[in-house]
DNA sequence: CTGTGTGCAAAGGGTTTGCAAGTAC
DNA sequence: GTACTTGCAAACCCTTTGCACACAG
C-alpha cells in the first residue's frame, strides 16, 4: 500500500510527507466514493484543519483528486483515475449522490445526451448531477 | 409596474415593503437572467446587505424567486414563472450559464434525458448545469 | 393596535494568509 | 543547504442571530 501511496506522489511531483500520505491513504481506501473535508476529518485521528486545506488544494492542483459535484450542497473530492492530469477537465464527468447513504459515486462511464438549446445558444460543457439510490443501499433495502 | 411589482407580492402574501418593491423590480427588468447577491448589490443605490439576505430568502420560501444553480460556484437567483408556487420545486430545471457575460439563464422547456446508470441503481432526480456562449454574445461576436 | 420588516451590532462558521520552525530531497 | 511543508495565530470573508425601532395592514 506504502510502495502504491508513494507512486501516485511521484507521480504527480508531490513531496512524500507524512500527512499527505495519511489523507492520500483515506481516498485509495474508498475507492470509487467521493469524499467531503468532514468525511476526510472524521477518519484523521489528528490533523491540523489548515494543513488539510492546503494539502487538498494541492492534490487538485497536480491532478491527484479532483472535485466531485453532487446533487448535495457540500463540495466532496474524488480520486482521479489514472490517464487524469492536471491539464485535462478531470472532473468532466457526471456524479451521482446516494440520499440514502450519503455517498457521491463518479460515473465516467455514462454517455452525455446531446440537448436541444434555444436557437443561437453554443453549447461548451455539461455538468450533471444525479441523485437517487446506489446500487449497494438498493440490495440492503430489497432483502 | 409598480402595479405590477404590488401585484406580484400580494399573490404571494408578502407585504409591500419600500425594500422589497426594490429588489422585485431588479428581477423583474432582469427578466430571464438569475442573478446572485453580488449582481443586485452593485444595482442598489443603498442598501443593508443583512435585509437583503432575509428578503431573498422570504422571496425563495413564498415563491417569488428560486435558486438557480448553474456551472459556477455562485448562488443565483431568478423569477419565478406565474405557474410557480411555493410548494413545488420550482428551480427544478437547467439553468445554462454564459462563460462570456456571466449571465445565467433558465431553461424551463429543455427535455431533460433517459440516462444508463449502472446496474441497481434508482435514479430519483438529475441537476443540469449547461455551460457555453448565449445567444446575445453569440451574435456580437460574430459581427 | 398587532405582527412583520428593517437596520445596526455582534456572533458564528468556514476558509485564507503570515510567519517561524520543521522536513524532504 | 534550499525549497517546500507544517502548525499555530490572526485575519477575512459571508451569513446568521438578537434586539430595539419603524412600518404595513
Amino acid at each position: 500500500m506504502l510502495q502504491k501511496l508513494n507512486n501516485i506522489l511521484d507521480k504527480h511531483k508531490l513531496r512524500k510527507t507524512h500527512f499527505r500520505l495519511q489523507v492520500l491513504e483515506l481516498f485509495v481506501n474508498n475507492g470509487s466514493r467521493a469524499l467531503s473535508q468532514a468525511n476526510i476529518e472524521e477518519q484523521l485521528s489528528e490533523y491540523d484543519r489548515i494543513t488539510l486545506y492546503r494539502t487538498l488544494k494541492s492534490f487538485e492542483k497536480k491532478g491527484v483528486i479532483h472535485k466531485a459535484l453532487d446533487a448535495g450542497t457540500e463540495v466532496k473530492f474524488a480520486l482521479c483515475h489514472d490517464d487524469c492530469d492536471a491539464h485535462r477537465h478531470s472532473d468532466d464527468h457526471p456524479h451521482f449522490l446516494c440520499v440514502s447513504c450519503g455517498h457521491t459515486y463518479c460515473l465516467d462511464e455514462l454517455d452525455i445526451p446531446q440537448f436541444n438549446l434555444p436557437e443561437h445558444y453554443i453549447l461548451k460543457d455539461v455538468q450533471l448531477a444525479l441523485s437517487g439510490i446506489c446500487d449497494n443501499c438498493n440490495n440492503t433495502q430489497s432483502l
